[in-house]
DNA sequence: CATGCGTGGAA
DNA sequence: TTTCCAAGCAT
């Protein structure tokens, strides 16, 4: 037993978030949909439309009974959108081949379109109390922090950082999926990337980081994200149009929304290789 | 293993 | 205003 384990499980009882896909009434399926939302999305952007999709998606094979174009529809601006046709192949698989049952056991999970090592390990600690390593982004810097001794982790996780958050996963399954889900909570609550609150932190005593003087970040440098006139940019435009539309969208509506003839035409290929989108006429098209 | 993939809120 | 980045996945 690690000295941070009771303090961190002290400090989520009393101060996690109140999310309906943590409580207990909450289905393996809808904490499902959270993970796929959350998935590079931050919470107070999923709330609404998570309400949603669980008003009208209850099971899988509610989702999977209607066309990934009104799955892609209801995914709104959540971003990311082939995240919305994965989740519908996963309800789909669920419904065909596990009698409409998110699957507990993580081998089955990570068999599913959208689901990596976090989602899988995830859902079977959150939805079913299983014991499993779930080593997010948020978990990665707590551990890199109160560990490690420095302010961000590696942009991939070593086998080394894996070990480490092995060992320190406790043996019992139910207090191994409050550790999981505990740890994130710090993570994303008070050991922030923008802003490490220290003096809210319930391992300050422990942390490595904290002890050495809180050290500049000294790795390779971190590069953003570019936006301005990308591919993603010019397929976020062209998504938003046939989102807003009813039904099929002329051509000329998709050169309003983006000017640039070859990027355009190349993200329209890229988008209907995708699945996100469909021709609906000769120079229609639509959700699919 | 590095890269591409949306979106909008906060500092 | 610009910059950063939020529960990753697939290739």
């Amino acid at each position: 037993m690690s000295t941070l384990h009771a303090p961190v499980l002290a400090w989520y009882d009393a101060n996690q978030r109140d999310l309906p896909w943590r409580r207990p009434e909450a289905s393996a399926w809808s904490v499902m949909v959270s993970e796929f939302m959350l998935q590079q999305t931050p919470v107070a952007r999923v709330l609404p439309v998570w309400e949603q999709w669980m008003e009208r998606w209850p099971t899988p094979a509610d989702l999977a009974a209607e066309s990934t174009g009104e799955a892609v529809r209801m995914w709104g601006r959540l971003g990311y959108p082939r995240r919305a046709l994965r989740l519908h192949g996963a309800a789909t698989a669920i419904a065909e081949q596990h009698d409409n049952v998110v699957p507990a056991d993580y081998d089955d999970l990570l068999a599913l379109p959208g689901v990596g090592d976090y989602t899988a390990a995830a859902i079977a600690s959150f939805a079913y109390g299983r014991r499993h390593v779930v080593l997010d982004t948020n978990v990665r810097r707590v551990f890199a922090r109160a560990v490690s001794g420095v302010e961000f982790p590696t942009t991939s996780p070593t086998r080394a950082e894996r070990d480490l958050a092995s060992d320190l996963v406790p043996d019992d399954a139910p207090t191994a999926a409050t550790w999981a889900v505990a740890v994130m909570e710090l993570g994303a609550l008070v050991c922030t990337a923008k802003e490490a609150r220290c003096g809210e932190c319930p391992i300050a005593q422990e942390c490595a980081w904290l002890t050495a003087g809180r050290p500049a970040y000294d790795g390779p440098p971190r590069k953003g994200q570019a936006w301005d006139g990308t591919d993603r940019q010019c397929r976020g435009r062209l998504m938003a149009v046939l989102r807003g539309s009813e039904g099929p969208v002329h051509v000329t509506s998709l050169v309003t929304a983006w000017e640039r003839t070859d990027q355009r035409e190349r993200c329209i290929d890229s988008l209907l290789a995708d699945g996100l989108m469909v021709r609906a006429g000769d120079e229609t098209y639509a959700l699919p």
